[in-house]
RNA sequence: GGUCGCUUAGCUCAGUUGGCUAGAGCACCUGCCUUACAAGCAGGGGGUCAUAGGUUCGAGCCCUAUAGCGACCACCA
């Protein structure tokens, strides 16, 4: 690799080949150092023919973070990246390929149709992988999985089978949501509701054996009348008291249905009374059970209509609704039509509106599995990051239904259960049975249905590493893992399955924490989406600012578990501190070139200071990162560089640098080598590629900054005194420059300055020197007496040191008189302040002490500047 | 209907167990092309922290209520 820094900074010229580089040496593989702590983060796996979004650039680029922070720090670390077959999208998407060449699933038949999409797998599949190497990520890819691959399918018939002999797993009719679209059931958790416009329609039905009473009931579903076996009214409504018992006449059936009660019914809703149609309800059809009323069916298994009404055999269900509706106004029966807002419950995938069907599907019975699932973060086993998310999980593990997991689909995995054709036994194995358990019969034949892509995800943690096979290396090694990063819309889907399945097989929950991110949105707020054509493609981003400033841009200044919006100003500022960074190396090496290694340091104050501080920020910045404060660190370390080590200790130094006699120089040389050095480390995990082209510049061995060690905290390096030395000089140097700016001086006339200090005797040299380093002062006079200060000179009055410039005829004295006046008011302000407080008995009993002392020191120095500001003002009026 | 979140500078957002004069980026104003950097440097203006109460020596932070926005769960035909 080059190792040296271009003039500018155009990460596209080097961000690919330092990670083919990092991948060549197997960086991202474990280390298989067995004193070394393991960590392991499993990667969620998006969809097998899934294409980058922001959303992933996101969880991407925090996992990353993460596993390179840890790696750095020694543990033996594995990111084990991989992709899922998600059967519907998938065989969505393959069965509208076909469709285009005018074939269907059934033509084709169930072999070929799978040849099909695994050609098709093979083709389009892990193109986010490479997009994911693009984003830096630093994830195993030797151990990269699919979860239909053999190791990974097999744990799925160990986790079906187990269960099934359990008991867990059973076969029952039960009503479950069915897409008519996707042709297939699916789970509660894959069902969202919409609201639609739509119509209330009141129809009367009349009573049997009474003279014109009718029961009036509202339906937004009319053409399901046909199926209507009770209209029930609540028990306790004194309305229809008399009702109940009776009978009434459907109509257009013209068959006599009873009126029942049940308090699931509403008295405030339309009239109170509704009607009953356990096969198109799910009310309605646990109503059925309860009553025990005959379940009939009005629609057809293509989802159209039946033949309940002849005429409408095979009639679309919206169009026959239309009829329906006619012939109850012609016939009488319908009381009025009234506009109707509902929500109406959609297919996840494709949006149909879907159908409760009652069918014969396999569930897992999950009330044990969740109760210990939540438990498990309850007892703080497994914890949620933030800690708001485990009300999502409680929420939905605590009104656990049984998990439908039987899919009319045939991508995936096939249900491993045969029927015997003789005696009807159901044979659950994980091999085809040569014969029947219950009777031999040899004739079996294997459930068409194939199992929710949910209930082999519900294993990646532990499937991945090996499982079934308890004793695979990788498992004893990396089971149970470290983190699980995701997004908050698939807490139910996924974490709370991973963590029921995980706790059952393997009794432990899979992950420590679950670290929630949230969604990536536009800049005015709305969620990315491909119908709005509002979605960025990460790749163009990384194309104009570099992968380094698309991490930056989703981590600076975000919370973790809170939306964030894209906006491309972060980007540029993401570039220009890429940029800011690249031009101070730049620097750092221009004035590395003769430096020895082997020299005596002679620490100086400035040395000092900038140490301490990069000292605090290594502690700040881990602190951050253990707690998943991301934001936080990355802002931290941006301040230090930026405003700590370029704009002041770069600065200060340059003097030391520019002189090659100057005694400390090859101190100086040390220290900016050092600070640069660690600061990378520390950004290291946020922004690879430029943190690693500089520090190979920067370090001519071929160590790989992703396998250095991060820096660590030492309490030997905190030098309180330097430190406070510099600030004080600092905030003085503001105040010169501020007063400059007033007062219209060009920035390139030099000042002479007069200082006079109280303390700090030792390094007041220092603080000339600064001051004519910083460009504008040629002359300082030290520890001046006070009757030397000439009378047209402004003064800055600090701690420990007070400095005045002399302006010659640029100071008016009047002026000069009011802008102390001014300052003092300030000062006389902030003692006010200080003097409530501690004239406050209760805070002087209740506060801590340090808070105490803190409030009694700056009481002192607000005293003491204005007294000195006090003693200027009675000369220059004197005067 | 239930739960959760958000409301802080013109904009986008930080703000840790309550503790000095509430911060950043962008935008804005002023002055600078000073040999690392004009993708920059220096300086500056700008905030009753949604509202009203409460707890506390002390509240952006804790409690209660209200308003606006957003999300999730439930699904009353």
């Amino acid at each position: 690799m080059n190792k040296t820094l271009n003039n500018r900074y155009e990460p596209k010229e080097f961000e690919t080949e330092i990670y083919e580089e990092w991948e060549k040496k197997g960086y991202f593989k474990p280390s298989n150092d067995k004193d070394k702590e393991p960590y392991c983060i499993m990667m969620p796996p998006p969809n097998v023919t899934g294409k980058l979004h922001m959303g992933h650039a996101l969880d991407g680029t925090i996992q990353d973070i993460l596993i390179r922070y840890k790696r750095m720090q020694g543990y033996d670390t594995l990111w084990l990246p991989g992709t899922d077959h998600s059967a519907i999208s998938t065989e969505m998407k393959v069965v509208e390929k076909i469709k285009k060449e005018g074939k269907t699933k059934q033509d084709l038949g169930r072999e070929k149709f799978l040849e099909e999409t695994w050609e098709w797998t093979h083709k389009y599949g892990g193109i986010i992988q490479k997009q994911q190497r693009m984003l830096g990520c630093s994830c195993d890819w030797e151990r990269n999985r699919f979860t239909m691959d053999d190791g990974l399918s097999e744990a799925v018939l160990e986790e079906f089978v187990t269960l099934y002999k359990k008991g867990l797993i059973y076969k029952g009719t039960r009503m479950v949501n069915y897409c008519p679209s996707c042709k297939t059931t699916i789970s509660d958790a894959e069902v969202e509701y919409k609201e639609e416009p739509s119509h209330l329609w009141h129809v009367r039905y009349k009573i049997v054996g009474e003279k014109d009473k009718y029961v009036e009931i509202a339906t937004t579903r009319p053409e399901t009348m046909l199926g209507d076996t009770a209209v029930a009214v609540h028990p306790d409504d004194e309305r229809y008291k008399d009702l109940v018992g009776k009978n009434c006449i459907l109509p257009l059936m013209n068959k006599e249905i009873p009126i029942i009660t049940d308090d699931f019914v509403d008295m405030e809703f339309g009239t109170g009374c509704v009607k009953i149609t356990p096969a198109h309800d799910m009310n309605d059809y646990q109503a059925g059970l309860k009553h025990n009323l005959e379940i009939i069916s009005v629609f057809d298994d293509e989802n159209k209509m039946g033949d309940l009404l002849p005429e409408l055999k095979g009639m679309d269900l919206l169009e026959a609704r239309k009829i329906i509706v006619e012939k109850l106004e012609k016939e009488g029966c319908l009381v009025n039509t009234e506009d109707y807002t509902h929500n109406v419950a959609k297919c996840e995938r494709c949006k149909t509106t879907l159908e409760p069907k009652v069918s014969l599907q396999w569930f897992v019975s999950m009330k044990d599995m969740a109760k210990r699932a939540a438990d498990s973060v309850r007892n703080g086993e497994m914890r949620f990051v933030p800690k708001r998310y485990e009300k999502v999980y409680f929420n939905w593990l605590d009104n656990i239904q049984d998990w439908c997991i039987s899919r009319q689909l045939w991508w995936g995995h096939r249900i491993p259960a045969y029927y015997c054709e003789e005696c009807e036994h159901i044979n659950v194995s994980k091999t085809e049975p040569k014969k029947c358990e219950k009777c031999g019969c040899t004739k079996l034949h294997q459930d068409e249905d194939t199992l929710d892509t949910w209930f082999s995800s519900a294993l990646w943690p532990f499937s991945t590493l090996g499982w079934p096979d308890k004793e695979s290396e990788d498992y004893k090694r990396f089971y149970p893992t470290n983190v699980l990063v995701t997004g908050f819309d698939i807490i139910t889907f996924w974490v709370s399955r991973m963590m029921t399945q995980g706790l059952e097989f393997t009794d432990k929950a899979p992950f420590k924490d679950a670290l929630i991110h949230g969604i990536i949105r536009d800049s005015i707020g709305r969620k990315m989406s491909k119908t709005l054509g509002n979605g960025v493609d990460p790749l163009d981003v990384i194309e104009q600012y570099g992968a380094d400033a698309l991490r930056f841009s989703v981590i600076s200044g975000t919370t973790m578990g809170n939306d964030i919006k894209y906006m491309p100003e972060k980007l540029d500022a993401a570039k220009n501190f890429a940029n800011k960074i690249w031009n101070a190396s730049k620097f750092v090496l221009m004035n590395l070139d003769d430096y020895d290694e082997e020299a005596e340091i002679q620490l100086t104050v400035e040395d000092k200071w900038i140490l301490s501080k990069l000292n605090r920020l290594i502690k700040e910045v881990s602190t951050n990162m253990e707690n998943y404060n991301l934001g936080v660190a990355l802002d931290r370390i941006y301040e230090f560089i930026w405003n700590e080590f370029c704009d002041w200790y770069i600065e200060i130094v340059k003097t030391r640098l520019y002189d090659k006699e100057c005694k400390t120089r090859s101190s100086a040389q040390y220290v900016l080598n050092k600070v640069l050095g660690d600061s990378l480390k520390l950004l290291h995990p946020f922004m690879p590629f430029i943190t690693e082209k500089i520090y190979t510049c920067l370090y001519n061995d071929d160590e790989s900054i992703m396998i250095s060690q991060y820096p660590e905290y030492d309490e030997k390096c905190i030098f309180e005194e330097d430190e406070k030395f510099i600030e004080e000089i600092k905030s003085i140097i503001v105040e010169i420059r501020n007063i400059r700016a007033q007062m219209n001086v060009h920035p390139t006339k030099k000042t002479k300055l007069i200082a006079i200090t109280q303390k700090y005797n030792n390094e007041i040299d220092d603080s000339s020197e600064f001051m004519k380093k910083l460009g504008f002062a040629d002359e300082i006079i030290v520890n001046s007496k006070k009757e030397n200060i000439p009378q047209n000179a402004t003064n800055i009055v600090s701690n420990n040191i007070e400095v005045f410039i002399p302006f010659e005829d640029l100071v008016n004295i009047e002026e000069e008189i009011e802008r102390l006046e001014k300052e003092k008011e300030k000062l006389l302000n902030g003692k006010h302040g200080a003097d409530a407080k501690l004239e406050n008995k209760k805070f002087l009993e209740k506060a801590p002490e340090t808070v105490v002392e803190q409030i009694k020191a700056k009481q002192k120095e607000y005293e003491e500047k204005i007294e000195a500001i006090e003693e200027r003002i009675g000369q220059l009026k004197n005067a």
